[in-house]
DNA sequence: AGCTACTCCTGGTAGC
DNA sequence: TGCTACCAGGAGTAGC
């Protein structure tokens, strides 16, 4: 599943190729993608648009567009669970889950593929109207040691699903956040407001650490989904450490990884190097 | 405030 | 072999 490793390599991949483009045509072969304007709304919005930047924030991906050189709002996407983003050329015949198409003035096409229609697409004026409830960056200047270590004093919460809400932080999905908690020797079910200063700053290193080797190898592919733009998978997974791993030796200490279930999602544990909290 | 349950989806897989 | 049942989960929402 996309998570900011992932979306930050298809930003950077397919940004060379969308710069400088012009919109000349969009397709909705599933027009539940569109998420505001509903359907076609949303195609109109596009066509004729020029493409300046595209970036990313948490694990939303933004195209910024312009008329004859003045702001035409942008283009913000979601790729949740199975979402995939590419170029082809237009001629090419778009697959069975391709959920939308971009074409170009160039004769190449941005194909969104979703097998699960989970993705959904966005045009708004301001990126706010989306983006603003985000928490800050983990990779940004906002996310230090000591906001992290307020926020989780601030919260009474246990940290799993404190770090998976994108409104505390932005971009950490159910991988990021198991291989983050190992990283800093912590159990899911810990409270947040339990950490000491030394234990926030190791958890404040262990995302920004993770998240860069993850971006370094362009992403996880564990699952079947995730390739690149490039059409690789990424290289990440190979360096999992509780992750998909139950029943293999923890690569710290060699005791078996466990599997347990928190807000809903598989979560993996060293049992012996992420201790878990007394009482519940 | 923060928790759980449920919803949206469908490819992959375990079990029979 | 072929079928069914269940699982994965990001994020929004409802209810406690």
């Amino acid at each position: 599943m996309p998570e900011l490793p992932e979306v930050e390599t298809i930003a950077r991949q397919v940004r060379a190729r969308l710069v400088g483009r012009t919109i000349a045509a969009v397709r909705l072969h599933w027009p539940g993608i569109a998420a505001r304007p509903k359907g076609a709304a949303l195609a109109r919005s596009l066509v004729g648009a020029a493409i300046t930047s595209v970036w990313r924030r948490g694990k939303f991906f933004v195209i910024d567009l312009t008329r004859s050189g003045e702001p035409a709002g942008h283009l913000v996407g979601h790729l949740r669970m199975s979402g995939r983003l590419y170029i082809e050329p237009s001629s090419a015949h778009p697959g069975p889950h391709t959920r939308a198409t971009l074409a170009l003035d160039d004769g190449s096409s941005l194909r969104f593929v979703d097998p699960r229609k989970f993705g959904r697409l966005w045009w708004v004026a301001d990126v706010e109207e989306v983006l603003g409830s985000l928490g800050p960056e983990p990779l940004g200047s906002a996310f230090t040691r000591p906001w992290l270590a307020a926020g989780l004093r601030a919260r009474r919460r246990s940290l799993k699903p404190l770090l998976l809400d994108q409104t505390f932080v932005a971009g950490l999905g159910n991988i990021y956040t198991d291989e983050a908690l190992h990283a800093a020797g912590l159990h899911p079910l810990r409270s947040s407001d339990s950490l000491d200063p030394a234990a926030a700053g190791r958890l404040h290193r262990a995302i920004r650490r993770v998240l860069q080797a993850a971006i370094r190898r362009e992403g996880s592919s564990f699952d079947t989904f995730y390739r690149t733009p490039e059409g690789r998978p990424g290289g990440y997974q190979e360096r999992f450490l509780v992750y998909g791993r139950t029943g293999k030796p923890c690569r710290g200490c060699g005791t078996a990884i466990t599997r347990l279930v928190v807000a809903q999602r598989g979560t993996h544990i060293c049992p012996r190097c992420q201790p878990r909290p007394r009482g519940r």
